[in-house]
RNA sequence: CGGGCAGGUCAGACGAUCGCUGGCGUGGCGUUGGCUUCGGCCGGGGUCAUGCUGGAGGAAAGUCCGGACUCCGCAGGGAAACGCGCCUGGUAACGCCAGGGGGCUUGUAGCACAGGCUAAUAGCCUGUGCCACGAGCUACGGAUAGUGCCACAGAAAAUAAACCGCCGGUGCGUUCCGCCUCUGUGACAGGCCCGAGGAAAACCUCGGGCACGUCCAACAAGGGCAGGCAAACUGGUAAGGGUGAAAUGGUGGGGUAAGAGCCCACCGCUCCGCUGGCAACAGCGGAGGCACGGCAAACCCCGCGUGGAGCAAGGCCAAAUAGGAGGGGAGGGCUGUCCCGGCCCGAUGUGGCGCAAGCCAUAGCCCGCACCGAGCAAUCCCCUAACGGGGAUAAAUCGGCGCGGACAUCAACCCUCGGGUAGGCCGCUUGAGUCCGGUUGCGAAACCGGACCCAGAGGAAUGAUCGUCCCACGGCGUAGGCCGAAUUUUGGACACGCCGCGACAGAAUCCGGCUUAUCGGCUUGCCCGCCAA
RNA sequence: GGCGCUAUGGUGCAACGGUUAGCACAUCACCCUUUCAAGGUGGAAAUGCGGGUUCGAUUCCCGCUAGCGCUA
């Protein structure tokens, strides 16, 4: 297996992007994150997070936001703030993660600093 | 300058930092296919870095219509079902668009009639009808093909008749009513007389009487008459009948017993003809007194159109697992290869357990018969005194061959093939394309020429954060001039500063429309108001 | 993505194009009861929104809005 080499390399290209490999691109993914994983809820956001089988891979994110939520501009804008968040802070959080975020409808317009903040408090937390 | 209507167009700008994604190019890493003279060469796709370049809309929305495209189905005709419906044109097509026609509503002006006001044939107001012009709306085939419905109210709601009313006749006559006259009863407002009171004869008030008089109130009988007529019956009418959304052509005049298109004028309607128009339709003329209420977004009739499904269409590649088809196959596989041994799978026999599917243990890898060979004695025969030797033969067992049965149609496993899931690739964006100019057309549009390439994502990109500016609005504050009321004061627009807010909304195969949402900016045409020349 | 259905008082349901939109439960007031419940009497309360057809629309037609379901 060559793995060990790109996460390096990827890193010290960039410590902000947001790449495919990092995302969680399949339903089969989203299911076994909800099927086998753990929960944990916040006042804005409700977290579902598995351990990859590999310890030392990338964590993978994936965001699903409910028609309820709004129209489609609504909603587009939701997972563009939730995405902003993990880009700028993935090498805070910890690898070896399949994490799905839901958020909720108050996402839409809180201030960025307040859900940045919250947002990573909970994963923390969560993923200890 | 401001406002309104109709159309077109734009969809905040700039910058910094960090990202996502398509294309083209370069390089690194690992992977894979083909060819190979084994040195390599040519590709495919993945990932990472880097350079250049592109990256939401006027509605991308709703999915209401119409097409392109794809697959499936399909001899021809009809029916059913659904949709559409004035005419002409545009178009790939449309339920869309353009132009035209008809209808409805509304405004203005005119004419006719009715009613009211005023001294007034003049004028004003209201209502009805007709016509002209302007604006807006219009799902606008057929109601003499049929069926159905038209509540309440009203005489009546669809064949036109019944009812009330109106009118003629019978009733009808010396007999009912009315009128005239005479007589009588009766009455007493008028008249006369008497009495009482007011001082008082005349005057006034009250009471009583008379019938000369009068029939102004009433009754009876006789005579007469320019008269009238109930109930009921019969006939003529459709003028009128508070209603209603709608009442069987409208208005005016003539006419009549009363009336009526019964007759006439104008308007409307139907039919015919002519003219104009491609047509819808319009105009004119003639004939007919008029026979035809509304609803088809009620059933329906007529005409026209429609095969079904939809890019998650459809096509290509295709892992693991489990099925399928064909062939081989009672043994097969693994332990690198050979032998031995071992293990696993399969089927078979036996035993055990279990209702059963099946599970566990164990055995050996098909069985029977005949023949041949091996095996060959402790059996038989021969030699030997004996030990011993020689020969023959049976059975178990092994091997070979033949025949028969089982198997061959079940099965592990092997080979080949096919469908096909996850997943991947194509479809996928060059098109009824966009812009500019010209020509034709009232226009929708069409044609010609030139220029250009303008998103292709797929748990789904096209952005996030911050700063500066801009536009409109709202709030607060400042002090400056202006306007209005005016005693300090207060209101309005302007100017400056700060803060807030920044429309509707996100491509999902692609086009043409429709509908719906939407803060505003710019611009064109028309109309209205103000100011200036 | 495609297709279909529904919307009536607070709730669940009715209503041929024609009264003042009906029924049950709930709610409010009064009566009954020592009180509560039950019972009785009376009241309030609705056609999702906007147009159109019609004399007249909950009903018919069109467009929006919201909800629900089916399919792959």
């Amino acid at each position: 297996m060559h793995d060990a080499a790109k996460p390096a390399a990827s890193a010290s290209r960039s410590n902000r992007s947001y790449p495919r490999a990092c995302r969680l691109l399949a339903r089969a993914n989203f299911e076994a994150v909800y099927d086998g994983g753990r929960r944990r809820a916040s006042k804005q956001f409700l977290v579902f997070f598995r351990r990859r089988t590999a310890l030392d891979a990338v964590s993978r994110f994936g965001i699903s936001v409910k028609k309820a939520l709004g129209g489609a501009v609504v909603r587009n804008r939701l997972k563009r703030r939730i995405r902003e968040i993990l880009r700028v802070h993935r090498q805070e959080i910890g690898t070896g993660w399949d994490i799905v975020i839901h958020p909720r409808s108050s996402v839409a317009t809180a201030p960025f600093a307040a859900l940045e903040r919250e947002l990573l408090d909970l994963l923390a937390s969560a993923l200890k």
